[in-house]
DNA sequence: GAGATTCTGTCACCCAATGACAGATGACCA
DNA sequence: TGGTCATCTGTCATTGGGTGACAGAATCTC
Protein backbone atom coordinates (compact mmCIF):
# COMPACT_ATOMS: atom_id res chain seq x y z
CA UNK A 1 0.00 0.00 0.00
CA UNK A 2 1.56 3.28 -1.36
CA UNK A 3 1.83 6.52 0.87
CA UNK A 4 -0.72 8.96 -0.66
CA UNK A 5 -0.45 11.84 2.26
CA UNK A 6 2.50 13.21 0.43
CA UNK A 7 1.41 13.46 -3.09
CA UNK A 8 -1.49 15.74 -3.05
CA UNK A 9 1.57 17.98 -1.76
CA UNK A 10 -0.76 19.56 1.12
CA UNK A 11 2.26 22.36 2.62
CA UNK A 12 -0.45 22.26 5.66
CA UNK A 13 0.26 18.63 6.29
CA UNK A 14 4.10 19.09 5.46
CA UNK A 15 4.91 21.69 7.74
CA UNK A 16 3.85 20.39 10.91
CA UNK A 17 5.74 17.26 11.73
CA UNK A 18 3.25 15.24 13.76
CA UNK A 19 0.42 14.10 11.50
CA UNK A 20 -1.16 11.16 12.61
CA UNK A 21 -1.41 9.65 8.84
CA UNK A 22 2.39 10.51 8.67
CA UNK A 23 4.08 7.00 9.57
CA UNK A 24 3.32 4.70 6.84
CA UNK A 25 6.56 3.92 5.65
CA UNK A 26 10.08 4.23 6.26
CA UNK A 27 10.86 6.40 3.27
CA UNK A 28 8.17 8.74 3.60
CA UNK A 29 9.53 8.98 6.87
CA UNK A 30 12.79 9.48 6.28
CA UNK A 31 11.98 12.01 3.64
CA UNK A 32 9.94 13.94 6.34
CA UNK A 33 12.83 13.90 8.81
CA UNK A 34 15.09 15.31 6.20
CA UNK A 35 12.70 18.08 5.48
CA UNK A 36 12.20 19.16 8.13
CA UNK A 37 15.63 18.98 9.72
CA UNK A 38 16.23 21.43 6.58
CA UNK A 39 13.05 23.55 7.69
CA UNK A 40 15.08 23.58 11.48
CA UNK A 41 18.78 24.10 10.34
CA UNK A 42 17.59 26.96 7.91
CA UNK A 43 15.40 28.76 9.93
CA UNK A 44 18.13 29.20 12.48
CA UNK A 45 20.87 30.30 10.40
CA UNK A 46 18.78 32.73 9.19
CA UNK A 47 17.65 34.06 12.66
CA UNK A 48 21.15 33.79 13.60
CA UNK A 49 22.91 35.61 10.09
CA UNK A 50 20.03 36.47 8.48
CA UNK A 51 18.19 34.98 5.25
CA UNK A 52 20.74 36.50 2.25
CA UNK A 53 23.63 36.10 4.37
CA UNK A 54 22.91 32.37 4.73
CA UNK A 55 24.22 30.13 1.55
CA UNK A 56 22.21 27.13 1.16
CA UNK A 57 25.63 25.26 1.28
CA UNK A 58 25.37 26.21 4.97
CA UNK A 59 22.20 24.72 5.28
CA UNK A 60 22.97 21.46 3.97
CA UNK A 61 25.76 20.95 5.92
CA UNK A 62 24.43 21.49 8.71
CA UNK A 63 22.12 18.76 8.04
CA UNK A 64 24.86 16.93 6.05
CA UNK A 65 22.80 16.48 2.41
CA UNK A 66 24.11 17.47 -0.57
CA UNK A 67 23.23 21.07 -2.06
CA UNK A 68 21.06 18.82 -4.64
CA UNK A 69 19.01 17.35 -1.96
CA UNK A 70 17.74 20.29 -1.04
CA UNK A 71 16.50 21.92 -4.40
CA UNK A 72 14.79 18.65 -4.98
CA UNK A 73 12.58 19.44 -1.20
CA UNK A 74 12.53 23.45 -2.35
CA UNK A 75 12.22 24.84 -5.32
CA UNK A 76 14.62 27.70 -4.41
CA UNK A 77 15.42 29.32 -1.47
CA UNK A 78 12.58 31.36 -0.85
CA UNK A 79 10.37 28.28 -0.96
CA UNK A 80 11.38 27.15 2.54
CA UNK A 81 10.32 30.25 3.95
CA UNK A 82 6.97 30.66 1.75
CA UNK A 83 5.71 26.88 3.00
CA UNK A 84 4.73 28.25 5.89
CA UNK A 85 2.71 31.18 4.23
CA UNK A 86 1.07 28.44 1.60
CA UNK A 87 0.18 26.54 5.06
CA UNK A 88 -1.71 29.70 5.84
CA UNK A 89 -3.48 30.17 2.73
CA UNK A 90 -4.65 26.34 2.23
CA UNK A 91 -5.77 26.20 5.84
CA UNK A 92 -7.84 29.31 4.75
CA UNK A 93 -9.20 28.06 1.55
CA UNK A 94 -9.78 25.00 3.26
CA UNK A 95 -12.08 26.70 6.04
CA UNK A 96 -13.67 28.83 3.18
CA UNK A 97 -14.89 25.74 1.64
CA UNK A 98 -16.18 24.54 4.58
CA UNK A 99 -18.36 28.00 5.31
CA UNK A 100 -22.47 27.20 4.90
CA UNK A 101 -23.95 29.01 1.61
CA UNK A 102 -26.53 30.82 4.14
CA UNK A 103 -23.32 32.75 4.99
CA UNK A 104 -22.60 36.18 2.86
CA UNK A 105 -19.56 36.35 1.14
CA UNK A 106 -17.89 38.94 3.59
CA UNK A 107 -19.03 36.65 6.14
CA UNK A 108 -17.90 33.38 4.97
CA UNK A 109 -14.46 35.01 4.60
CA UNK A 110 -13.87 36.71 7.89
CA UNK A 111 -15.11 33.26 9.61
CA UNK A 112 -13.13 31.31 7.66
CA UNK A 113 -10.23 33.74 8.48
CA UNK A 114 -10.86 33.42 12.61
CA UNK A 115 -11.45 29.27 11.92
CA UNK A 116 -8.00 29.14 9.65
CA UNK A 117 -6.08 31.29 12.58
CA UNK A 118 -7.30 28.72 15.27
CA UNK A 119 -6.05 25.56 13.38
CA UNK A 120 -2.86 26.53 12.86
CA UNK A 121 -2.44 26.91 16.46
CA UNK A 122 -3.30 23.52 18.02
CA UNK A 123 -0.90 21.77 20.19
CA UNK A 124 2.40 23.01 18.25
CA UNK A 125 2.45 25.65 20.41
CA UNK A 126 5.64 26.12 21.16
CA UNK A 127 7.63 24.87 17.87
CA UNK A 128 5.43 25.61 15.01
CA UNK A 129 4.44 29.02 16.21
CA UNK A 130 8.17 30.46 17.05
CA UNK A 131 9.07 28.75 13.19
CA UNK A 132 6.00 30.96 11.51
CA UNK A 133 6.98 34.37 13.83
CA UNK A 134 10.26 34.01 12.63
CA UNK A 135 9.30 33.67 8.76
CA UNK A 136 7.49 36.73 9.42
CA UNK A 137 10.13 38.58 9.98
CA UNK A 138 11.88 36.66 7.82
CA UNK A 139 10.25 38.64 5.06
CA UNK A 140 9.44 41.44 6.61
CA UNK A 141 13.58 41.93 6.61
CA UNK A 142 14.04 40.57 3.46
CA UNK A 143 12.77 42.49 -0.31
CA UNK A 144 13.30 38.91 -2.03
CA UNK A 145 11.34 36.88 0.65
CA UNK A 146 8.45 39.94 0.27
CA UNK A 147 8.07 39.36 -3.16
CA UNK A 148 7.48 35.60 -2.94
CA UNK A 149 4.85 36.02 -0.16
CA UNK A 150 3.28 38.53 -2.38
CA UNK A 151 3.28 35.97 -5.10
CA UNK A 152 1.55 33.83 -3.00
CA UNK A 153 -1.20 36.34 -2.10
CA UNK A 154 -1.96 36.41 -5.80
CA UNK A 155 -2.35 33.16 -5.89
CA UNK A 156 -4.46 33.21 -3.25
CA UNK A 157 -6.34 36.14 -4.98
CA UNK A 158 -6.89 33.66 -8.05
CA UNK A 159 -8.21 30.92 -5.99
CA UNK A 160 -10.48 32.71 -3.80
CA UNK A 161 -11.95 34.19 -7.20
CA UNK A 162 -12.91 31.09 -8.10
CA UNK A 163 -14.37 30.15 -4.62
CA UNK A 164 -16.45 32.48 -4.35
CA UNK A 165 -18.09 32.77 -7.85
CA UNK A 166 -19.01 29.34 -7.60
CA UNK A 167 -20.53 29.38 -4.06
CA UNK A 168 -22.51 32.37 -5.33
CA UNK A 169 -23.57 30.96 -8.87
CA UNK A 170 -21.92 33.78 -10.53
CA UNK A 171 -19.74 34.52 -13.51
CA UNK A 172 -15.64 35.52 -12.49
CA UNK A 173 -15.35 36.52 -15.97
CA UNK A 174 -18.81 38.77 -16.81
CA UNK A 175 -19.62 39.65 -12.70
CA UNK A 176 -16.41 41.96 -11.61
CA UNK A 177 -18.19 40.58 -7.35
CA UNK A 178 -15.66 37.81 -6.95
CA UNK A 179 -12.56 39.74 -8.35
CA UNK A 180 -13.72 42.61 -6.33
CA UNK A 181 -14.07 40.77 -2.95
CA UNK A 182 -11.26 38.65 -3.48
CA UNK A 183 -8.79 41.42 -4.39
CA UNK A 184 -9.43 43.58 -1.06
CA UNK A 185 -9.96 40.80 1.06
CA UNK A 186 -6.51 39.51 0.37
CA UNK A 187 -5.06 42.97 0.37
CA UNK A 188 -6.42 44.14 3.37
CA UNK A 189 -5.15 40.57 5.12
CA UNK A 190 -1.71 41.52 3.75
CA UNK A 191 -2.00 44.83 5.22
CA UNK A 192 -2.65 43.40 8.52
CA UNK A 193 -0.21 40.89 8.72
CA UNK A 194 2.52 43.61 7.38
CA UNK A 195 1.06 45.88 10.73
CA UNK A 196 1.37 42.65 12.54
CA UNK A 197 4.24 41.20 11.14
CA UNK A 198 4.91 38.18 13.84
CA UNK A 199 4.74 39.69 17.01
CA UNK A 200 1.97 38.97 19.74
CA UNK A 201 -0.75 36.60 19.27
CA UNK A 202 -2.32 36.00 16.20
CA UNK A 203 -5.74 36.31 17.04
CA UNK A 204 -4.12 40.30 16.90
CA UNK A 205 -4.18 40.05 13.41
CA UNK A 206 -7.18 38.84 12.60
CA UNK A 207 -8.50 41.58 14.84
CA UNK A 208 -6.87 44.11 12.80
CA UNK A 209 -8.08 42.83 9.41
CA UNK A 210 -12.26 42.76 10.64
CA UNK A 211 -11.18 46.50 11.52
CA UNK A 212 -10.21 47.10 8.42
CA UNK A 213 -13.07 45.63 6.79
CA UNK A 214 -15.34 47.23 9.27
CA UNK A 215 -14.60 50.20 8.52
CA UNK A 216 -14.05 49.74 4.28
CA UNK A 217 -17.30 51.19 3.60
CA UNK A 218 -17.39 53.94 5.71
CA UNK A 219 -14.21 55.08 4.18
CA UNK A 220 -15.12 54.86 0.67
CA UNK A 221 -19.00 56.37 1.10
CA UNK A 222 -17.85 59.19 4.38
CA UNK A 223 -16.35 61.93 4.11
CA UNK A 224 -13.28 61.58 6.78
CA UNK A 225 -13.86 64.87 8.19
CA UNK B 1 26.60 74.47 -14.08
CA UNK B 2 25.86 70.34 -13.54
CA UNK B 3 22.39 68.70 -14.36
CA UNK B 4 20.00 67.83 -12.23
CA UNK B 5 17.79 66.05 -13.87
CA UNK B 6 18.48 62.72 -13.45
CA UNK B 7 19.93 62.94 -9.82
CA UNK B 8 16.39 63.35 -8.97
CA UNK B 9 16.52 59.80 -10.03
CA UNK B 10 12.86 60.53 -12.13
CA UNK B 11 11.51 56.93 -13.84
CA UNK B 12 9.51 59.27 -15.94
CA UNK B 13 12.24 61.29 -17.11
CA UNK B 14 14.65 58.11 -17.41
CA UNK B 15 12.20 56.40 -19.69
CA UNK B 16 10.74 59.06 -22.48
CA UNK B 17 13.87 59.58 -24.62
CA UNK B 18 12.76 63.34 -25.92
CA UNK B 19 12.58 65.87 -22.78
CA UNK B 20 13.41 69.39 -23.23
CA UNK B 21 16.08 69.28 -19.63
CA UNK B 22 17.62 66.74 -21.49
CA UNK B 23 20.06 67.78 -23.43
CA UNK B 24 22.20 69.31 -20.63
CA UNK B 25 26.01 67.71 -21.15
CA UNK B 26 27.62 65.45 -23.41
CA UNK B 27 28.32 63.02 -20.15
CA UNK B 28 24.25 63.13 -19.31
CA UNK B 29 23.49 62.60 -22.90
CA UNK B 30 25.87 59.77 -23.71
CA UNK B 31 24.14 57.91 -20.43
CA UNK B 32 20.77 58.60 -21.74
CA UNK B 33 21.87 56.92 -24.77
CA UNK B 34 23.03 53.47 -23.55
CA UNK B 35 20.58 53.55 -21.74
CA UNK B 36 17.76 53.52 -23.90
CA UNK B 37 20.00 51.62 -26.07
CA UNK B 38 20.11 49.30 -23.74
CA UNK B 39 16.33 49.05 -22.93
CA UNK B 40 15.35 49.20 -26.68
CA UNK B 41 17.69 46.10 -27.36
CA UNK B 42 15.91 44.28 -24.62
CA UNK B 43 12.83 44.35 -25.48
CA UNK B 44 13.46 43.39 -28.52
CA UNK B 45 15.58 40.40 -27.53
CA UNK B 46 12.57 40.03 -24.95
CA UNK B 47 10.37 39.67 -27.45
CA UNK B 48 11.90 37.72 -29.68
CA UNK B 49 13.45 35.00 -27.23
CA UNK B 50 11.64 35.82 -23.82
CA UNK B 51 12.44 36.92 -20.57
CA UNK B 52 14.28 34.46 -19.26
CA UNK B 53 15.64 33.15 -22.63
CA UNK B 54 17.74 36.24 -22.56
CA UNK B 55 20.59 36.77 -21.14
CA UNK B 56 21.84 39.74 -20.06
CA UNK B 57 25.34 39.09 -22.11
CA UNK B 58 23.18 38.88 -25.63
CA UNK B 59 21.60 42.28 -24.34
CA UNK B 60 25.25 44.01 -23.48
CA UNK B 61 26.68 42.50 -26.96
CA UNK B 62 23.88 43.83 -28.97
CA UNK B 63 24.81 47.24 -27.68
CA UNK B 64 28.41 46.98 -27.60
CA UNK B 65 28.93 47.28 -23.90
CA UNK B 66 30.37 45.13 -21.12
CA UNK B 67 28.05 42.78 -19.01
CA UNK B 68 29.25 45.12 -15.83
CA UNK B 69 27.84 48.56 -17.79
CA UNK B 70 24.58 46.83 -17.74
CA UNK B 71 24.17 46.39 -13.41
CA UNK B 72 25.28 49.94 -13.38
CA UNK B 73 22.05 51.20 -15.06
CA UNK B 74 19.27 48.46 -13.78
CA UNK B 75 19.88 46.87 -10.50
CA UNK B 76 19.19 43.58 -11.95
CA UNK B 77 17.30 42.50 -14.92
CA UNK B 78 13.83 42.78 -13.82
CA UNK B 79 14.43 46.47 -13.11
CA UNK B 80 15.00 46.80 -16.75
CA UNK B 81 11.45 45.91 -17.40
CA UNK B 82 10.15 47.80 -14.15
CA UNK B 83 11.15 50.75 -14.86
CA UNK B 84 7.94 51.51 -17.06
CA UNK B 85 5.63 50.00 -14.21
CA UNK B 86 7.90 52.92 -11.79
CA UNK B 87 7.03 55.47 -14.26
CA UNK B 88 3.57 54.77 -14.60
CA UNK B 89 3.76 54.94 -10.27
CA UNK B 90 5.29 57.74 -10.21
CA UNK B 91 2.97 59.62 -12.87
CA UNK B 92 0.38 58.40 -10.78
CA UNK B 93 1.39 59.80 -7.83
CA UNK B 94 2.62 63.38 -8.74
CA UNK B 95 -1.32 63.87 -10.47
CA UNK B 96 -2.39 62.40 -6.97
CA UNK B 97 -0.78 65.51 -5.15
CA UNK B 98 -2.03 67.43 -7.69
CA UNK B 99 -5.47 66.83 -6.86
CA UNK B 100 -7.61 69.90 -5.18
CA UNK B 101 -8.34 69.25 -1.12
CA UNK B 102 -11.97 69.91 -1.85
CA UNK B 103 -12.14 66.53 -3.89
CA UNK B 104 -13.59 63.23 -1.68
CA UNK B 105 -10.82 61.01 -1.33
CA UNK B 106 -11.49 58.43 -3.46
CA UNK B 107 -12.54 61.27 -6.52
CA UNK B 108 -9.48 62.18 -5.79
CA UNK B 109 -7.57 58.80 -6.46
CA UNK B 110 -9.98 58.04 -9.51
CA UNK B 111 -9.44 61.53 -11.61
CA UNK B 112 -5.46 60.93 -10.46
CA UNK B 113 -5.41 57.66 -12.52
CA UNK B 114 -7.54 59.06 -15.51
CA UNK B 115 -4.75 62.36 -15.31
CA UNK B 116 -1.96 59.69 -15.51
CA UNK B 117 -3.42 57.94 -17.93
CA UNK B 118 -3.35 60.54 -20.32
CA UNK B 119 0.01 61.82 -19.15
CA UNK B 120 2.19 58.52 -20.46
CA UNK B 121 0.14 58.85 -23.64
CA UNK B 122 1.56 62.27 -25.37
CA UNK B 123 3.07 62.31 -28.95
CA UNK B 124 5.44 59.27 -27.92
CA UNK B 125 2.41 57.47 -29.32
CA UNK B 126 4.09 54.97 -31.37
CA UNK B 127 7.48 54.02 -29.45
CA UNK B 128 6.42 54.10 -25.93
CA UNK B 129 3.44 52.75 -26.10
CA UNK B 130 4.39 49.69 -28.05
CA UNK B 131 7.33 49.50 -25.28
CA UNK B 132 4.72 49.68 -22.12
CA UNK B 133 2.64 47.44 -24.09
CA UNK B 134 5.17 44.61 -24.67
CA UNK B 135 6.59 45.20 -21.10
CA UNK B 136 2.76 44.55 -19.80
CA UNK B 137 2.62 40.88 -21.76
CA UNK B 138 6.37 39.82 -20.03
CA UNK B 139 5.39 40.56 -16.98
CA UNK B 140 1.83 38.70 -17.38
CA UNK B 141 4.07 35.59 -19.25
CA UNK B 142 7.39 35.48 -17.01
CA UNK B 143 6.36 34.89 -12.77
CA UNK B 144 9.76 36.50 -11.79
CA UNK B 145 8.34 39.84 -13.47
CA UNK B 146 4.95 39.57 -12.00
CA UNK B 147 6.52 39.06 -8.26
CA UNK B 148 8.78 42.44 -9.31
CA UNK B 149 5.88 43.85 -10.16
CA UNK B 150 3.86 43.26 -6.75
CA UNK B 151 6.76 44.92 -5.01
CA UNK B 152 6.42 48.21 -7.15
CA UNK B 153 2.44 47.96 -6.43
CA UNK B 154 3.91 47.09 -2.79
CA UNK B 155 5.70 50.86 -2.66
CA UNK B 156 3.54 52.30 -4.03
CA UNK B 157 0.59 51.46 -1.64
CA UNK B 158 2.88 52.48 1.07
CA UNK B 159 3.34 56.15 -0.48
CA UNK B 160 -0.30 56.25 -1.25
CA UNK B 161 -1.05 55.65 2.37
CA UNK B 162 1.44 58.66 3.70
CA UNK B 163 -0.17 60.76 0.51
CA UNK B 164 -3.84 60.38 1.13
CA UNK B 165 -3.45 60.45 5.31
CA UNK B 166 -1.30 64.19 4.72
CA UNK B 167 -4.61 65.04 2.19
CA UNK B 168 -6.97 64.36 4.76
CA UNK B 169 -4.92 65.81 7.92
CA UNK B 170 -5.18 62.38 9.81
CA UNK B 171 -2.30 60.13 11.54
CA UNK B 172 -1.76 57.10 9.49
CA UNK B 173 -0.90 54.61 12.22
CA UNK B 174 -4.18 55.06 14.45
CA UNK B 175 -6.69 55.82 11.63
CA UNK B 176 -6.95 53.11 9.54
CA UNK B 177 -8.59 54.79 6.29
CA UNK B 178 -5.22 55.87 4.66
CA UNK B 179 -4.02 51.81 4.89
CA UNK B 180 -7.38 50.62 3.67
CA UNK B 181 -8.00 52.98 0.63
CA UNK B 182 -4.40 52.64 -0.86
CA UNK B 183 -4.81 48.68 -0.61
CA UNK B 184 -7.80 48.38 -1.89
CA UNK B 185 -6.99 51.21 -4.62
CA UNK B 186 -3.97 49.26 -5.52
CA UNK B 187 -5.75 46.52 -5.17
CA UNK B 188 -8.32 47.18 -7.97
CA UNK B 189 -5.96 48.92 -10.26
CA UNK B 190 -3.72 45.90 -10.05
CA UNK B 191 -6.92 43.64 -10.82
CA UNK B 192 -7.25 45.91 -13.49
CA UNK B 193 -4.14 45.77 -15.14
CA UNK B 194 -4.37 41.97 -14.70
CA UNK B 195 -7.40 41.67 -17.16
CA UNK B 196 -6.18 44.23 -19.20
CA UNK B 197 -2.66 43.55 -19.50
CA UNK B 198 -1.54 45.57 -22.52
CA UNK B 199 -4.22 45.09 -25.12
CA UNK B 200 -6.36 47.78 -26.71
CA UNK B 201 -6.21 51.12 -25.66
CA UNK B 202 -4.56 52.33 -21.97
CA UNK B 203 -8.48 53.91 -21.44
CA UNK B 204 -10.26 50.26 -21.15
CA UNK B 205 -7.88 49.74 -17.72
CA UNK B 206 -8.89 53.10 -16.61
CA UNK B 207 -12.39 52.22 -17.05
CA UNK B 208 -12.52 48.95 -15.50
CA UNK B 209 -10.78 49.82 -12.78
CA UNK B 210 -12.88 52.68 -12.43
CA UNK B 211 -15.88 49.80 -12.80
CA UNK B 212 -14.91 47.70 -10.08
CA UNK B 213 -14.68 50.89 -7.59
CA UNK B 214 -18.19 51.80 -8.08
CA UNK B 215 -19.03 48.25 -7.45
CA UNK B 216 -17.28 47.79 -4.29
CA UNK B 217 -19.70 49.27 -1.58
CA UNK B 218 -22.79 47.30 -3.20
CA UNK B 219 -20.17 44.20 -3.31
CA UNK B 220 -19.84 43.98 0.51
CA UNK B 221 -23.42 45.42 1.70
CA UNK B 222 -26.04 43.53 -0.85
CA UNK B 223 -26.85 40.11 -1.28
CA UNK B 224 -25.76 38.84 -4.51
CA UNK B 225 -28.43 37.32 -5.04
C1' DG C 1 45.40 72.42 -20.89
C1' DA C 2 45.68 70.62 -15.77
C1' DG C 3 43.25 68.35 -12.37
C1' DA C 4 39.29 66.45 -10.27
C1' DT C 5 34.92 63.56 -11.43
C1' DT C 6 32.71 60.20 -13.31
C1' DC C 7 31.97 56.42 -16.44
C1' DT C 8 33.53 52.10 -18.46
C1' DG C 9 35.88 47.60 -19.19
C1' DT C 10 38.33 43.78 -17.27
C1' DC C 11 39.02 40.36 -14.00
C1' DA C 12 38.00 37.45 -10.30
C1' DC C 13 34.63 35.72 -7.65
C1' DC C 14 30.19 34.13 -5.07
C1' DC C 15 25.92 31.97 -5.08
C1' DA C 16 21.54 30.07 -6.76
C1' DA C 17 19.82 26.75 -9.76
C1' DT C 18 19.57 22.79 -13.26
C1' DG C 19 20.56 18.55 -16.10
C1' DA C 20 22.66 14.07 -16.32
C1' DC C 21 24.30 10.02 -14.53
C1' DA C 22 25.51 6.45 -11.21
C1' DG C 23 25.05 4.34 -6.87
C1' DA C 24 22.46 3.58 -2.58
C1' DT C 25 18.14 2.45 -0.27
C1' DG C 26 13.53 1.26 0.65
C1' DA C 27 9.20 -1.00 -1.36
C1' DC C 28 6.99 -5.00 -3.00
C1' DC C 29 6.19 -9.64 -4.47
C1' DA C 30 7.24 -14.37 -5.09
C1' DT D 1 15.01 -14.61 1.81
C1' DG D 2 16.18 -12.75 -2.11
C1' DG D 3 15.38 -10.36 -6.38
C1' DT D 4 13.42 -6.65 -8.94
C1' DC D 5 11.64 -2.22 -9.47
C1' DA D 6 10.92 2.47 -8.08
C1' DT D 7 12.70 6.19 -5.83
C1' DC D 8 15.97 8.97 -3.42
C1' DT D 9 20.63 10.81 -3.06
C1' DG D 10 25.39 12.40 -4.17
C1' DT D 11 28.67 13.93 -7.55
C1' DC D 12 29.95 16.56 -11.34
C1' DA D 13 29.71 19.98 -14.75
C1' DT D 14 27.60 24.01 -16.21
C1' DT D 15 24.83 28.23 -16.72
C1' DG D 16 23.53 32.79 -15.47
C1' DG D 17 22.76 36.68 -12.38
C1' DG D 18 25.10 39.78 -9.58
C1' DT D 19 29.17 42.30 -6.99
C1' DG D 20 33.71 44.29 -5.46
C1' DA D 21 38.08 46.18 -6.89
C1' DC D 22 41.00 48.40 -9.82
C1' DA D 23 42.90 50.78 -13.86
C1' DG D 24 42.19 53.47 -17.77
C1' DA D 25 39.36 56.46 -20.64
C1' DA D 26 36.17 60.09 -21.18
C1' DT D 27 34.01 64.30 -19.61
C1' DC D 28 33.58 68.39 -16.78
C1' DT D 29 35.35 72.59 -14.53
C1' DC D 30 38.28 76.30 -14.14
Amino acid sequence: MTCIVNHVSSATARNSARTSASACGLRERKKRRTRDSLVTAALELFRAKGYEHTTVREITDAVEVSERTFFRYFANKEDLVMSFVVAAAEAFTVELRRRPASERPVDALRNAMRAAALTLAPEDIEREQMAYALAMHLIEATPALLAAQLMVGQNLTEQLIAIMAEREGVDPVTDPRPTIIATVFCGLMGAAGQVWRGDGDLAARTTLADRYLAELVPTFTEPWQ
